[in-house]
DNA sequence: GTCTATATGGCGATAGAC
DNA sequence: GTCTATCGCCATATAGAC
């Protein structure tokens, strides 16, 4: 029987319905993250998924809620594993040079990241109160009070870690501008290679001026 | 008579026409920053300039060449400054700290300029070409080609740059998030000033590693 | 779950009176 | 130059057959 079958096939890796959903999600990423809340169109997004515009509405009731998960989903990307090594017992200098590895490998695969969180924070006002409700905020903050007492050394310490995670987010972010910067002979990749020894080096010296 | 009493009043001034237009273009300004090309309305652009949606299109026929007036000046407000510093003659330390001071001046006044530049370069495909047009970048690329003769040395100096406008920047581009982490007691607007200090001192050291 | 067809509204742009 | 009215299109979302 035709349920039967289908049940077979994906068995415990899930329904068939999950894989649509899948695809839907995967695609929605692509396309949120390139052209933004008002840019994607829920027609364009239905071709590249390649189903229809009724199937997308069944999975997601509306382009807004839709969205919500992805951007949920990207803050997520963003910070939940440097907050998560920026909270750990590593010592400083690991801490900050793990996180420069984290984003150069995370912002290779995927450099639209940063300016995708970025700017739609500042154009969906719901997005404000969203990001308070993530959870990495509140971690974060609560480390930063148990490990130091006075404010001076807060905003030292917080001036480090927006120094490190600058140099890491901003070359990516302007990608398309660096490039024509570029010496002929120098690929993007490999400037960025170079740099992102560059950066931890800067990191290191940061920490020993704290 | 009524046309000549305008002509009066204004005089030299411009006309009345030019005080409309200068409306516009202001209001589209703002608009256009806050909400991106595809976030802009023409209604909400015409209701917030106290004119209706004809008048618009009178002044600038499409949102395309609108959009693209506003962008032009972005670019020029947000590089046409600081690469004139960078070719100049000043000593190098100056250059950069200038540099500094540019931005922080700048970005207080309009903290939502870079987010704008970069993610519409990002998203509107004919600005990839219309960037390449601007004029800062070929004299940014001649200064240091007469400047720097080997590959390696004009890298480091790019390595620099990049460095400096990423942690001048990137501060304000994530100002939403930054206000979240900040101990109560300090404001956005301290955390700024004191940060300009701290971030020349980096430049300093970066210049003496060069 | 997936499809087609359609309702409903908002958008950029134009026409034409004044 | 400035206004009102309107066109034609495309967007999100829904209804209902299969």
């Amino acid at each position: 029987m035709h349920l039967k079958f289908q049940t077979y096939i994906f068995g415990r890796m899930g329904k068939k319905s999950d894989i649509t959903r899948a695809k839907l999600i995967e695609t929605a990423r692509d396309l949120f993250l390139e052209k933004g809340f008002e840019g994607l169109k829920m027609q364009e997004l239905a071709d590249r998924a390649e189903m229809n515009k009724g199937l997308l509405h069944y999975y997601f009731k509306t382009k807004e809620i839709l969205f919500q998960a992805i951007f949920k989903e990207a803050m997520q990307n963003l910070f939940g594993g440097v907050v998560k090594e920026l909270v750990s017992n590593h010592a400083i200098e690991v801490k900050m040079h793990t996180v420069v590895d984290m984003y150069f490998d995370k912002l290779k695969a995927n450099p639209g990241l940063p300016l995708f969180v970025l700017s739609e924070i500042n154009r969906n006002p719901s997005l404000k109160s969203l990001v308070g409700i993530t959870d990495f905020i509140p971690i974060f903050l609560g480390a930063v009070a148990t490990k130091f007492k006075k404010e001076e050394e807060k905003t030292k310490f917080l001036n480090l870690v927006l120094s490190v995670i600058s140099l890491c987010v901003f070359p990516f972010a302007a990608q398309p501008l660096l490039t024509k910067l570029l010496p002929d002979s120098v690929k993007f990749e490999d400037f960025i290679e170079q740099r992102r020894n560059y950066v931890k080096k800067i990191a290191t010296h940061l920490i020993e001026e704290l």
